[in-house]
RNA sequence: GGAGGCUUCGCCUAGUUCGGUCUAUGGCGCCGCACUGCUAAUGCGGUUUGGGUCUUAAAGCCCAUCCCGGGUUCGAAUCCCGGAGCCUCCGCCA
């Protein structure tokens, strides 16, 4: 959610920035029907106080009377249905203005440009890529060294999900133990939330209503309320603190949690796309930071740089991309991605996507802080990456160490958390 | 799943019987000031949250807010209906 008061104040920059990932014709269309809807919103508001201070004048006055002993007749009550009006329009004209305003995307900040995915900047580039003569994609190699199981997966669970087996499933605990100990030591708190959602987290996210169809949703006995799994556990630790002020000493705030994600989206069967890299649950370490506004870009650099700590400690070959505004998320100011190298199919895949949200999540959630010497609470500003994509890492971990011989090399910081230091073809059946 | 109790401004709490200066009591904590070699103690004052309005800003003023949503009433923390959550006991169950 943008802040009003900016539109109010500033329509020709929020017009300007909206533009970089709307139609500046819609971007016109909207930012008029707010400044419309919030002009009759606030009169409407005075309105109904002024209304409502003179009934409550009345009532004491009647109050009074009556208990000198006077005789005297209610007179508000004829005024209760023109009050009522005034409320029913305000409420109508408020649900509008929410629903316009809950659509709008976030502001991109200054350096994130105009466009779609092409319009993305490689900003650096880390590592070089191995040199591998024969390359298997990582389906091939998971299957002959029975890491995964995705026949058997389809069987469980339909097209898009697989079993993690033997050496897989070791790799792939290892990978998200490793993380949960590395964010542990770096001053995160340790989550554990809910996977099953109340549809209220989602639209505090922002992922609501956009993405309302992309995800997986659960009728439970006996509730009205909506509930949906999960597709990133950021839904969960925003939602968590949805409606609460921090302390200002608290800030910043880091946690993170593990779970997997669970996406309904539409699985097409792009050839880069195949395997583990896209599926209807995924594993994933999901890091957030609460901050002070003004921590707020520069708290992104670092969790950007931590993040590619971890993928440069397990020897991965990756580069840093700037999203262009069209390609991040409709929430967030500015994201940075994380891409690993897949030499199967010669190009990077995201395995992280860093994201400063400034106030926009906040402003949803509801999310404030106490700003010393100031009685105004404001908005928090909000970051999340992933750190990491347990289910992008695993592949790419395959193809990045596989050997001449067949076998792939267990990264050095997970060998004892899997158990051995290279992975061989079974010898019995699965 | 059944029965009962409960939810008040950070925490604890008064108020709910029988609707009206409740414009919500008191304590703790916190902030400011005073006093004092220092600390402590003490005294005084302040301290829910959000919206509107005014203002360069602050202050002020107005409205809402006693778990949430409806209702009754001139008037609701208080009465009625619905919902959520917590606690106790019983039942069931990984």
């Amino acid at each position: 959610m943008l802040d009003i008061e900016l539109i109010r104040k500033d329509r020709a920059s929020v017009e300007a920035a909206l533009s970089k990932r709307l139609e500046p014709s819609e971007v016109s269309r909207a930012l008029s029907a707010i400044a419309e809807l919030d002009k009759q919103r606030r009169e409407l508001i005075g309105d109904i106080d002024a209304e409502r201070a003179r009934r409550k004048e009345e009532a004491r006055a009647f109050g009074a009377a009556k208990a000198a002993g006077q005789a005297v007749e209610p007179t508000t009550r004829d005024a209760k249905a023109a009050l009522q009006e005034l409320e029913d329009r305000l409420a109508a004209v408020q649900e509008q203005l929410t629903t316009v305003m809950s659509e709008l995307p976030n502001l991109p900040a200054e350096d994130v440009v105009a466009g779609g995915k092409e319009a993305n900047v490689v900003v650096k580039v880390f590592g070089e890529a191995p040199k591998i003569d024969n390359v298997r994609d990582h389906v091939t190699l998971a299957n002959e060294l029975g890491l995964v199981d995705f026949e058997r997966g389809v069987k469980l669970g339909g097209s898009g999900f697989w079993i993690y087996t033997g050496w897989g499933a070791r790799l792939e605990w290892a990978l998200v133990n490793w993380f949960i100990d590395r964010h542990f030591a770096a001053g995160y708190q340790f989550m554990l939330p809910p996977h099953l959602l109340l549809d209220s987290a989602g639209y505090a996210a922002g992922q609501f209503p956009k993405f309302y169809d992309d995800v997986f949703h659960i009728a439970t006995d006996g509730d009205e309320r909506g509930r949906f799994l999960l597709p990133t556990s950021e839904t969960a630790i925003l939602g968590a603190y949805q409606n609460e002020i921090f302390e200002t000493a608290d800030l910043p705030h880091k946690a993170y949690a593990y779970t997997p994600c669970y996406r309904s989206e539409k699985a097409g069967s792009h050839s880069d796309e195949r395997g583990t890299v896209r599926g209807h649950q995924f594993n994933k370490v999901e890091i957030f930071q609460f901050t002070a506004p003004e921590d707020g870009e520069k708290t992104l650099e670092e969790m950007v740089d931590y993040a590619e700590d971890l993928v440069s400690s397990l020897g991965l070959h990756f580069r840093r991309s700037l999203l262009a505004a069209g390609d991040s998320s409709a929430s967030m100011r500015k994201t940075i991605d994380i891409e690993v190298w897949m030499p199967s199919t010669g190009k990077y895949k995201e395995v992280s996507s860093v994201s400063w949200a400034g106030d926009y999540q906040a402003r949803r959630a509801g999310i404030r802080y106490r700003v010393p010497g100031s009685k105004n609470n404001r908005f928090v500003h909000t970051l999340n990456g992933s750190a990491l994509a347990t289910s992008r890492i695993f592949p790419a971990i395959l193809e990045q160490f596989q050997q001449e011989d067949g076998s792939v090399l267990v990264p050095e910081v997970l060998r004892d958390k899997v158990g051995t230091d290279r992975i061989v073809k079974p010898t019995k059946r699965r």
